[in-house]
DNA sequence: AAGCCGGGGTG
DNA sequence: CACCCAGGCTT
């Protein structure tokens, strides 16, 4: 079903949602943290970096990454012309480096296709590589100070207790959610923007998942969830945390731990030595080399035979 | 809608 | 040691 971005939300001084909105922003405004991407000297472009390294990564890992990063390559210019090799290098662990190669195409298609200015449109933002639409609405908010539905782990979070009363939402986002977090949205750009920001930093320090700190919550005497005596996560059977050990996301990362601080080509029997088994790893390459993250240099004379090819991170 | 994709700090 | 983190892409 498609969601009308453009309910508003309903006027009136007795408006409880607007009573808790204007709580909100004032505690943002005295307890914000000081992070460079919000520092004024910022660029939209900066802002997109920030939030494509936080997309499933701390605010603790990306901040000294995102200094060295906008050090390196201010623009997207400085980024498309970049060895993807150093790309992947300076995106060291912030893991899915994935991420690091559709940041790269993002500058590039910047570049080419937007004349290296990053455009406001919407539209626009989410045909990017690696922009989705949480990334789009932020870009929107943060960089451009435009009215956009920002809807975030955080921002989800907050909208469960504060409005539905629940612990936490559902496993996967549904319209309703959106439809509400949208509701919630002030009219104005610049109203919609501190909203955004001041929602999701209350579910980063305030309002967390693991353990919430409800008593220096600003909006707690409004909290739902609160008021119902804080009831237990509905959906916890539903949830499902990610396996690890042994899986091939390890694997894949064990080989970019071990290209990324190569100098020269490594040698199979080398990237075969961070993994026992041997037909996982092989798979493994096979799909970072599709991937674009890994480029395989077969042996002289065109052997096509993987144990004597090496392997190093894409020029 | 569900599965895949890193890595590390924390309760 | 399970859980969480400013998600996006593919099927």
């Amino acid at each position: 079903m498609t969601v009308d971005p453009t309910v508003r939300a309903a006027p009136g001084p007795d408006d409880p949602a607007a009573a808790v909105r204007a709580d909100v922003v004032t505690w943002f405004d005295a307890h914000a943290r000081d992070l460079p991407w919000r520092a004024p000297d910022r660029t939209p472009w900066g802002v997109l970096v920030s939030e494509v390294m936080l997309q499933q990564t701390p605010v603790v890992r990306v901040e000294p990454a995102w200094r060295a990063w906008m050090a390196r390559w201010p623009g997207p210019a400085d980024l498309a012309a970049a060895p993807t090799a150093d790309v992947l290098r300076a995106w060291d662990r912030l893991g899915y480096p994935r991420r690091a190669l559709w940041l790269q195409e993002c500058a590039r298609t910047v570049v080419e296709r937007h004349g290296g200015v990053l455009p406001e449109d919407e539209e626009a933002l989410l045909a990017l590589p690696g922009v989705g639409p949480y990334t789009a609405a932020a870009v929107r908010a943060f960089a451009f100070g435009r009215r956009s539905v920002v809807l975030d782990t955080n921002v989800r979070r907050v909208l469960a207790r504060v409005a539905a009363g629940v612990a936490l939402p559902a496993p996967t986002q549904s319209a309703a959610e959106t439809r509400l977090a949208a509701a919630w949205v002030p009219d104005d750009d610049a109203g919609a923007a501190r909203w955004s920001a001041a929602a999701m930093e209350l579910g980063a320090l305030v309002c967390t998942a693991r353990a919430p700190r409800c008593d220096a919550c600003p909006v707690a005497e409004r909290c739902r969830w609160l008021a119902a005596g804080r009831p237990a996560d509905v959906h916890a059977h539903r949830r499902r945390t990610q396996a690890w050990a042994g899986t091939d996301r390890q694997a894949r990362g064990r080989v970019m731990a071990l290209l990324r601080e190569a100098l020269t080509p490594v040698p199979h029997d080398a990237v075969a030595a961070t993994w026992s088994d041997a037909a996982q790893l092989a798979r493994c390459l096979d799909a970072l080399v599709a991937d674009g993250l890994v480029v395989r240099h077969d042996a002289p004379g065109d052997d096509p035979d993987p144990a004597v090819a090496t392997y190093g991170l894409p020029r």
